[in-house]
DNA sequence: TCCTTACGCTACGACCCGTAGCGTAACTGC
DNA sequence: GCAGTTACGCTACGGGTCGTAGCGTAAGGA
């Protein structure tokens, strides 16, 4: 989370865990209440009762403070067994969806992608604080179906890892195009008719 | 483009077209240099060779003037007829692919999306300006597909309309997803995976 | 020649940034 | 206890951007 490392039982006052917490919850508070363009380091630090100095000396900046305010939101996604292939895809939909529906990550993460499209560092944050834990849940699917006989196990281990990279950006994409740029609700309609496409795929789906 | 009308012969001095394009495309070059988050109005002004004022009179602010800035580069989206659905699909695939290749698009892109899910007039704007002509593509390759019998008219129209929506957002998703998050290239062969899994399906796919 | 609108320029208060300096608080090892 | 070390709160600061007001000038139309 912050940048030392913990494991060291170092000497001196340690940091007060308390005050991570108001500062993470605080930074999600002013992202509903502002926005991540009006948001800034000093109201998150009077929202958490703490000096501005102290963000400094934890976060490099705004990015990486709303990166780790945003992530643990996506602690929360879980994918139960729902017995087949197509139910699974449409919980993992309704789950990334229940998501964008937060005002405090719908106008987060498409503002730290855009910013990790220049700053490297930011990039490797967000994969591993947020787009790792959402693409768990795609390939626990995906191994559920293979168990089941719906798919079927792949040989080469570098074609399979780069088809989950292809279900994951389908599924994450289009999920994230459809709230954020189509501005439109992902209701259980839409999930339904995601999940025919992306198994039956354009013909089939017409067809069925 | 800008915010009056020009169609009425006013009297008065008439604003500069020149400096119209100049300012779009010292926008377009300091979103190269600088990126969105520091690009500044007063040092779009001086490249383009003109007053701070100038910008104001014409752009409510930095987001305005950047969705104008940049949707001039989704005028160049064609797709020429490849003679297959597969073909065509490809062939957007990589358009959009060529366009987020660009710098200017890719800081541009995401973070005008990210404003604009607090601000509805941003967000019509970028739907007129950006993701009509986005998904002006996909509504001609689906008429050609069912032209040459690869799909079949729908009959229902409004389903037929939420359907075009949906494959737009799986498209355009995709590619931004694939770009922008997991920052991989979209070559021949990503697009290649990508077309047969959205014309065959999951189990389609990996059969083929 | 008047009228109207656009332009360039300057200046301004307001705000945020990120850091430095200092005194104080909390915890560890002797 | 006591020294050593690190974290915290607070204040203050220079530097930068924002968006606007005011003014004189430029470029068109009636």
């Amino acid at each position: 989370m912050s940048d030392t490392d913990p494991k060291a039982t170092r000497t001196g006052r340690p940091r007060s865990t308390a005050a991570d917490a108001a500062i993470l919850e605080a930074t999600r508070a002013s992202l509903v209440d502002l926005g991540w363009s009006k948001l800034t380091m000093s109201d998150v630090a009077t929202r958490a009762g703490v000096a501005k100095t102290t963000l400094y000396r934890r976060w490099a900046g705004k990015n990486e403070l709303v990166v780790d305010a945003v992530a643990v939101l996506f602690d929360e996604l879980d994918l139960p067994d729902r017995g087949s292939l197509a139910a699974d895809v449409q919980g993992v939909v309704l789950q990334f969806a229940a998501l964008l529906e937060r005002p405090e990550a719908r106008t987060a993460l498409m503002a730290v992608v855009a910013e990790s499209t220049r700053d490297d560092s930011l990039r490797h944050r967000i994969r591993s604080a947020i787009v790792d834990r959402q693409k768990r849940l795609v390939l626990l699917g995906r191994e559920r179906a293979q168990a089941r006989g719906e798919l079927r196990y792949e040989d080469d281990a570098s074609a399979a890892a780069r088809n989950a990279d292809l279900i994951f950006d389908v599924i994450a994409g289009a999920v994230v195009h459809r709230t954020l740029v189509s501005a439109e609700p992902v209701d259980a309609e839409w999930a339904s008719g995601f999940t025919s496409l992306l198994l039956l795929g354009l013909a089939g789906a017409q067809a069925g």
